[in-house]
RNA sequence: GCGCCAGUAGCUCAGCUGGAUAGAGUGACUGGCUACGAACCAGUAGGUCGGGGGUUCGAGUCCCUCCUGGCGCGCCA
């Protein structure tokens, strides 16, 4: 099905075009006057630069020859030049329906589908996770939903950190700690030893220990950096515990991450890239553009058009050992092999920026991905405290992301009353589901580039501009459809519209496609947020204005009741993209 | 020092390629539960859009400059 917005420009271009104007002058948008009108094209401002007449002239003109459109109810031409549009209900109405029967329910599909892998992990082995990383895990969680809710194929890609010098600090610390385990052993054979088992709770509390450690500690930090060296050259007895440093800690982060209702199709991590190394070097060796500088192999990325010096990537450190670039170009080597993906998106800490310029420039530069594949860093702000720094909890730690859930979610079950529920089992349930609309709704309407300050009252509060509101509606809905006994499967029948309320919000309705369009090309799921409060709160209204059970005008109740189910389902759709998931009570 | 990003209501933030009266939430104040769930709804107050220039019929939005803050700038990720 088309948008509303596409139909009405399709008008309004071919009224300029008739008038010997540039069709593109026909661009209709949403009215930012909704007490004069619904929609509008400014392109008579822009056309009277081109073609030296008034604007207003070139607005009569166009409102002249599109004004017997039956879809309208008004078209007219404000001075200066504004052309005005009101849609009559029956065309709303239509739109509508036509939302309510369509299987995408009116989110414009892409006329290409595309590939686009999305690397939104950024989660480190050893290292649990903690609110840092929350961020990148629930907008890269939406911008693959909002991605595939419009029709693209959508890879995921935890891209754990799991071949860096983190590693090397974790398996330095437990030598050190465990000086007679097997695996540290000269002698050590894969084949016939066995690993001494890890504890999960060890392993969380080891990395920030150790990381500590080699910031005062310079024959510790050197010790870490030779081990990852021999570990990355494959050091038998190394090999042997990291395999188990993975395998508990993967599966710690993902009972964490689906926590979240945050899955990924790929558990690769730096490692996995590992076997693609030798064809990057290859590759840059080939075509020249790797050098030996300070000791390490090098290659230049800068370009002329620079505003400042960006220094060259490090694709060998001078002990031989692989960096973040190299496994990130690496990776991309995969990525192609595997996926031929028309883009790449990397949701990940804005501040490696120049690092993901670096590591871009150079992998078009080698030619390791086609020139028109899109290599894009979706840079995420930090989450800092009300003192405007980096979020620390009390006593100066990091805050796990598990204890955050678990506080929001105790607050959210709390709040909930035991007769609204048939146990206590789905009390629980809900509890979850709140808090974990709650938190991810306050993150996601923030604007993904923006620092944001984290605030834990406001997820506790549960009041205005939340997830909780959104889930809180579609239980009013729901209530409403349980009391009536009414199939939401059942047929629409919107027949008019009976209020000023019900036509902004059918307005809403119809107008929401726009707002996917709109995420998914800025790539911002803040847009999805917006809208669906828009939608929740629009019905907020309409449901404390009328009373649909009450209703004695069959008619009229069963348009609103109508109005409801496609609410709830529009509602449900907005949650889904955004990672949420709604409750039938709380 | 160089570069990038930001500065909008008391607080936290929207504001699409420049367009008509700058919007939400929250906090403050006021009103609304003997009607479908008040985690709600309605209303009031609150803004020289960091300062100053400029471009334009029109600037929160574009250009210049200054101030303030954050971040980044080769062997961490």
């Amino acid at each position: 099905m088309t948008n509303i917005i596409d139909d009405l420009t399709r008008i309004v271009s071919a009224a300029f075009e008739e008038c010997g104007y540039d069709k593109c002058l026909g661009a209709v948008s949403v009215s930012d006057r909704l007490d004069l009108c619904q929609f509008q094209c400014n392109g008579a401002f822009a056309g009277a630069k081109q073609y030296r007449k008034a604007p207003f002239m070139i607005a009569e003109e166009v409102v002249e020859k599109i004004s017997g459109n039956e879809i309208f109810r008004t078209v007219e031409m404000v001075k200066p030049g504004f052309i005005n549009i009101t849609l009559n209900d029956e065309a709303i109405l239509n739109k509508a329906k036509e939302i309510s029967s369509d299987i995408n329910l009116g989110i414009p599909q892409a006329d290409k589908r595309e590939t686009i892998v999305l690397d939104y992990g950024g989660a480190n082995v050893a290292k649990p996770l903690h609110i840092g990383h929350l961020r990148s895990a629930i907008i890269g969680e939406s911008l693959k939903r909002i991605a595939r809710a419009m029709g693209n194929k959508v890879i995921s890609d935890v891209h754990l950190g799991d071949w860096g010098l983190q590693i090397g600090l974790v398996i330095a610390e437990l030598s050190e700690r465990n000086p007679d385990w097997v695996c540290f052993s000269p002698d050590f054979d894969p084949d016939k030893d066995k690993v001494n088992p890890i504890n999960v709770d060890e392993l969380n509390e080891i990395y920030p220990f150790a990381s500590q450690k080699s910031k005062s500690d310079e024959a510790f930090k050197e010790k870490a950096r030779a081990v990852t060296a021999e570990l990355q050259s494959g050091h038998k007895g190394y090999i042997a515990v990291w395999k188990e440093i993975m395998r508990v800690s993967v599966k710690d982060l993902k009972e964490n991450y689906g926590k979240l209702y945050v899955d990924f199709d790929l558990w690769y991590g730096e490692s996995d890239a590992d076997k693609y190394v030798d064809e990057l070097i290859d590759i840059l060796n080939k075509k020249g553009l790797m050098y030996e500088s300070d000791g390490a192999m090098v290659v230049d990325v800068e370009e002329e058009t620079d505003k400042a010096a960006v220094p060259p990537v490090i694709i060998k450190k001078s002990d031989n050992s692989n960096i973040y670039a190299t496994t990130d170009l690496a990776t991309i080597i995969q990525r192609q092999k595997d996926y031929a993906p028309d883009r790449i998106w990397y949701v990940v800490d804005k501040r490696q920026g120049l690092h993901f310029t670096q590591v871009f420039r150079c992998a078009k530069k080698a030619g390791i991905i086609p020139e028109n594949t899109e290599l894009a860093h979706l840079g995420i702000g930090t989450m800092n405290g009300k003192d405007g720094k980096p979020y620390k909890t009390r006593d100066g730690g990091v805050m796990r992301l598990s204890d955050l859930l678990d506080t929001v979610i105790e607050a959210a079950y709390n709040k909930m009353s035991d007769e609204n529920f048939e146990s206590d089992d789905e009390k629980r349930e809900a509890a979850q589901k709140v808090a974990i609309a709650a938190v991810k709704f306050g993150d996601l309407s923030n604007h993904i580039t923006k620092d944001y300050i984290f605030d834990i009252d406001k997820f506790l509060s549960f009041e205005g501009k939340t997830g909780t509101y959104l889930i809180y509606t579609v239980t009013r809905i729901n209530s409403i459809l349980r009391n009536l006994g009414i199939n939401e499967k059942e047929p629409l029948a919107l027949s008019g519209v009976y209020s000023d309320i019900e036509r902004e919000l059918l307005l809403n309705i119809i107008l929401s496609g726009e707002a996917f369009k709109h995420a998914l090309a800025e790539r911002a799921p803040s847009v999805i947020c917006d809208n669906a409060y828009r939608l929740a709160s629009l019905f907020s209204t309409f449901y404390h204005d009328n009373h649909i059970m009450g209703e004695t005008d069959k008619e009229k109740q069963s348009t609103w009741i109508s109005l409801c189910i496609l609410v709830r389902k529009l509602l449900l759709k907005h949650l889904d993209v955004l990672g949420i998931k709604a409750v039938e009570r709380m």
